[in-house]
DNA sequence: CCTCAATAATTTGACTGCTTAATTAAGAAT
DNA sequence: ATTCTTAATTAAGCAGTCAAATTATTGAGG
């Protein structure tokens, strides 16, 4: 029987980690305030405040603000932004991109590379991404002092606790102890998280989805994510990996996915998907097809928006298999919201109103109201914010 | 912003919580060993163990036993087992079933009525249950000072917050604020759960599951029904209620589910699914068709059994469809165990080998070779440990 | 029978954390 | 200048944990 027993110095933690995230959320904030929306009392929030001060993570913030009425006037306290740091790598199909994360959770500096990624082997990987990962320190003048963490954002099935990848589209073999290697190269804590995790995470901080406890976060792309919120934090299943929306199966003899199943809601969804569809009706832009291209996916809708009936009934097609997908994961977890973002949103014109559809059909009567389904624009990729997010939960 | 500060009483509340349940599991063990199992201190388990002497719930064993070896002998503390009661209620079609346990989790009395739920007004139901209630305390000479609690499960959809049913099959109409009602009515905590989130609950306190941190247990009967422990505990969604797995689709024109939608996992699998589709083929026992009997169900399984094909072949469709539903779940949750009950799982040897093809087929490859499926045989209902165990971890 | 060794259980002292209540701080109002 | 009001800090007290010392209870051995 493992003992999830509770002490004085965990109660410390959490309180902490509680006001450092009402601040990051909330914005500078005075004590009282703090103890109000913490509903800690305001000796504790002196304590805390006061040692997290010392340690300069918290500045008192020069008031020189609005007369604020009578009495003492409040002394709001905001985060010191580049007190810490933290390096997040999302990596991709041929593609690292190395950002800079501060102590506000803000990412500050972004550095995209091309690298042959499929062909490495867990040397090759851990030798790239240390040069990498070194040069970008180098190029910021980032002290090793005020760097908190690593995290890595993978795209595919990643072993969190192990520090692994167990399968992903960017590489052909398995990479286990990459994040151990990182940790023992730099000395610094690091992890591995499958990027729609980060998604997840990074929804759950925007002002509009905070106060959601349960929400689930869809990323279409190359392939269908999934990344759960749960009581208000991120769940990962207790072996790390979990939330293989992409491969529930919505069909019994579909379409062929990578995965060697038939019907999986990916092989309907996924970019690869749509552009192999797609190429029997149209010629598309040069590429590989294994790895589509934003200019092929681009081209494809164009074709459906200009009247191309076929590929219109593709993006269709695909609309509805996600309207059955997403009523079975309301079956199943019945969460607040679920919200679809990713940079397969940008079809979400084409395929809305299937979804809906979809949805309507399949739900159960006492879901059938709930207006759970949202999509997030992609101008912005939030899985940096994400990394960024899940290293300071383990780090404050 | 919600705010889950931590304090010292909670620290407290945790770890008694947490002796007392290594007790029930355990049995009787001596100060040393719970402080072995639970990795606290000597100190803190003779603070928290006298307290409860205290209160009457614990109680030091006379050590007669065998001899110890050397040094002082450790005294064995043992649960009161009649320290606190609390009543079950289990309602179901035309029947309510009252339970009596004890602080020891054991389900010492029971009592069944026959009653026609159907027609009930909300009213109606209180009053009903009420009298049986107190009937069942004037019967076995209950004192109100002892009793801690009643709680009800209930087939069907409930919201536990508010404690109301939202839909069962016993009912025709939603019965909200029940819990409410029996709760001033006895001045009494009352609670509300669905059936399967006690099955899942009494299944992770046996033995073989007690250590699973996720396990999804699923219940075969009426309709189909899933509870979840995540985390080594039962997880409600945060609206009181979640995975309806019963109504997850796996097919997109299969046959009418009573929820009004096609193609749910329960229009093949519930017991008045294989009796409806049956019935083509043979005259059944007499009955009413939409509250099967068990004796009917026991005649079609028979008759599958003798070799009408055309029953095998219903449920052997019933297993393939379990299969697919049973590897979207495993997609979606990757749970460590998922255990089927309840009174369906009689046709187990009928389904079995679908169940499996289903699964090998559409599960992840990585998934492919866990073993993770299992039934648990249905000679006890183990509803009643489960709602004694949810009215215990509210109250202790 | 007496002493010693071994182990169990309790007690004690130190530490940490939180809360309430009192105190101090810093302006606004008069 | 004095009073009022609110913010922040400090002081006192309590709850909880742990490590170490102490006490209790037995078996072993002379």
């Amino acid at each position: 029987m493992v003992s999830p027993k509770t002490d004085t110095e965990q109660i410390r933690r959490e309180n902490r980690r509680l006001l450092v995230e009402t601040l990051r959320h909330q914005g500078p904030l005075a004590r009282v305030e703090l103890g109000a929306i913490t509903s800690l009392s305001p000796a504790t929030v002196t304590a805390i405040t006061s040692e997290l001060v010392a340690q300069g993570h918290l500045q008192e913030l020069s008031s020189s603000e609005e007369p604020s009425g009578r009495g003492r006037p409040r002394v709001a306290l905001s985060l010191v932004a580049d007190s810490a740091h933290y390096i997040g790598i999302k990596i991709s199909i041929n593609e690292i991109r190395l950002m800079l994360g501060n102590y506000a959770g803000e990412v500050t500096k972004q550095f995209s590379v091309q690298l042959n990624t499929s062909a490495l082997s867990p040397q090759q990987l851990v030798h790239e991404l240390s040069g990498e990962v070194q040069r970008f320190i180098d190029k910021h003048h980032l002290q090793m002092a005020e760097l908190k963490g690593i995290g890595l954002a993978v795209q595919g099935v990643v072993d969190q606790q192990h520090g692994g990848i167990l399968w992903s589209p960017a590489f052909r073999q398995a990479q286990p102890g990459l994040a151990e290697a990182l940790s023992q190269r730099f000395n610094l804590p690091a992890l591995i998280a499958n990027d729609a995790d980060c998604l997840a995470l990074a929804l759950h901080t925007q002002p509009r989805y905070r106060d959601t406890k349960d929400l689930i976060a869809i990323q279409l792309g190359y392939g269908v994510g999934m990344g759960l919120i749960q009581n208000g934090q991120l769940y990962l299943g207790s072996r790390g990996a979990i939330a293989e929306f992409g491969h529930t199966k919505v069909s019994l003899d579909g379409p062929l996915c990578r995965c060697g199943a038939r019907g999986c809601l990916e092989a309907y969804l996924g970019d690869y998907a749509l552009l192999r569809d797609a190429s029997a009706f149209v010629t598309l832009p040069p590429g590989d097809p294994m790895h589509p291209s934003e200019e092929q996916m681009q081209y494809i809708q164009k074709q459906a928006s200009l009247g191309n009936e076929n590929i219109l009934h593709i993006y269709q097609q695909a609309g509805r298999m996600l309207g059955l997908g997403l009523s079975n994961l309301m079956a199943l977890y019945n969460p607040e919201k679920i919200v679809i973002s990713g940079p397969g949103v940008r079809a979400a014109p084409l395929s809305q109103d299937p979804i809906q559809e979809a949805l309507q059909e399949s739900l159960l009567p006492y879901l059938r109201d709930t207006d759970c389904v949202e999509t997030h624009h992609w101008n912005e990729d939030l899985t940096g914010k994400g990394i960024i997010a899940m290293l300071q939960k383990m780090s404050d």
